[in-house]
DNA sequence: CTGAAAGCGCTTACAG
DNA sequence: CTGAAAGCGCTTACAG
């Protein structure tokens, strides 16, 4: 059975409050006493029990983070980078599926919020959630960053990578190899997608042509690469692809691979024919065949930012900034 | 400010142990006194503070799961599994990472039990802790089931893919196409890969073939895919693939996935002059190019049924059945 | 420096 | 059916 901390007072012959007092260092205890309790610690094998601690601090010495879509690498990458500094300082990390829906998102939250974590990171959050006060009311009981996500005028913290200037530099890439009928593959519900289409669209118009914008289905699950194979392959019927299209801007990597396996389906050749340009880097863009050219996130970056940012947060140290923008940097490789 | 089960019994005009026996609708309790104290739940907008209860109830209504890497889609596929039934049954789930190492394994697990946790899944646990008495240690503090691993003579309980049968599939697939200079690329440390490279040394000895085996470092992290192209392009210099070597055994995709890179690195072409086959079948293994011939472990099923095992655990049911075994299947595509 | 006591927010015998 | 009280395992004023 588990040792209590009335079991450590009893071995070494002192109160439970100096017990306590040795465990925390918090106040002054005589050499020998603490040595005498630091044995018995030892001999019972002893370690407080953290929920006890937790129903006095307020403090769970644990955050959560909820993501879109966990098979989606480009989210299990910046929760890679945020346990890397978490771990460091002895917090516990937990992990929730939101599926990219705003409901199950704020039952994950509530969720966490119940379980009294300290703080809670966000991957792109839902932007009605955003847009709804939800995210401003949660962060009002608790520290809250956003990676990503919409952002104007909701009153959090958050961590953005640059998506303007790597859409930019994207398209602009696009326009220098020649291309002007670009179609554009978006997802359903992500504010990420909602950036780089205003975008296109303000390109498509400079340039004198009609945007083409696919949405594919389920756009942060790995299934979206299916999907968007399935789609590209059912335009084929519309389009004349190398013709009346000659360039794919997809919205993230996974994307990109489904449009390149659309092609390699129907015998179109990348970059020959048709050029494919993907965002976020990550590492299944260099596993392709041609490799992706892409908009590299910095993904690493982003969670350990996040993480930092957290916990500052959660130790009340004034935040620098509330607003951190991580650079993105364009990666040409084979498919344009 | 969050309101206590007090500030509620105040509001119904009742006492708090009335107000615990209607949350907990375990004690009979006066119809109209029960609608007083709903309406006054409902009116405060409480939640009962999980934390005071599990501190009574020594229940937390969690699981942790503690995967050897999240960027591995292997894993992160059969959390999807896990998750899907969890959360029906209101479950939370805390996903940690062990990569791949026994001691921070062994960390990981002591923090899920300091946490209290309901229970634990592991999948595809270290050996190391599997033969040192670890995971049976912790087996009889707490509820575990593990997913695949080594197991022979282990008291804990197991849900396993049948490795082995799937293993003699590939190989006797590569054989029935005429290969006999089979390479076997492995990683590091995992049960899996020690079944697997048995298997694969018995079957070159029946066909009187040397054994050729690989071992790419760090087998459960998404690096693994450059790890293995390298090591590929390495290899060439001192065997004459296509001819020395005319097919390759992965012990996971994404290794067949960095063999098939290096293979079009080194303009070899897949199946033509050599053949390329994976094991697990995660959606990755449909999007190469050509398509991964693998052998499926159907991962979601085996997430369920852990989730589902652990379930009869914590609530005490007798468990049917210790371990079970679930069905692997060959699926031939295009690289072999 | 040390301990008795109150309290964190709940649940559950015990008594009525 | 309902409530006062003890208790889960800790921390922290308060008093000495």
């Amino acid at each position: 059975m588990k040792h209590t901390i009335e079991d450590v007072a009893r071995e070494a012959g002192v109160s439970i409050t100096t017990v306590s007092r040795v465990i925390n260092g918090n106040y002054p205890v005589k050499k020998e006493t603490r040595e005498r309790v630091e044995a018995a610690i030892k001999k019972l094998n002893f370690q407080p029990n953290p929920l006890a601690r937790s129903l006095i601090n307020k403090k769970t010495n644990s955050i959560g983070v909820v993501v879109p879509g966990i098979t989606n690498m480009f989210f299990t990458e910046v929760v890679h980078g945020i346990e890397r500094v978490m771990r460091i300082r002895d917090y516990d990390v937990y992990i929730s599926d939101s599926r990219g829906r705003a409901d199950s998102e704020k039952r994950r939250i509530n969720k966490f919020l119940e379980r009294y974590v300290d703080g809670i990171i966000l991957i792109d959050p839902q932007t009605e959630n955003m847009k709804n006060g939800f995210i401003e009311e949660v962060s009002q009981k608790i520290p809250v960053v956003c990676i990503n996500g919409y952002h104007e005028r909701v009153k959090t913290n958050f961590v953005l990578s640059d998506e303007e200037k790597g859409t930019k530099e994207a398209l602009e890439h696009l326009i220098a190899l020649g291309h002007k009928n670009i179609a554009f593959i978006r997802g359903e519900s992500s504010y990420s997608y909602d950036i780089k289409e205003n975008l296109y669209k303000e390109y498509m118009k400079n340039i004198g042509k009609e945007p083409v914008i696919f949405t594919v289905q389920d756009g942060n699950n790995i299934d979206v690469v299916e999907n968007t194979m399935k789609l590209i392959v059912e335009m084929s019927n519309k389009f004349d692809l190398g013709k009346d299209i000659t360039a794919f801007f997809a919205c993230n990597d996974l994307m990109a691979v489904g449009a390149l396996n659309g092609c390699y389906e129907l015998n179109i050749k990348v970059p020959d024919d048709i050029a494919i340009i993907g965002f976020d880097n990550i590492i299944l863009s260099q596993m392709t065949n041609p490799k992706l050219t892409t908009v590299d996130q910095n993904m690493r970056l982003l969670g350990e930012r996040a993480a930092e940012k957290i916990l500052e947060l959660i130790e009340d140290k004034k935040l620098i900034s509330k607003t951190e923008v991580i650079e993105t940097k364009l990666i040409i490789r084979k498919s344009t």
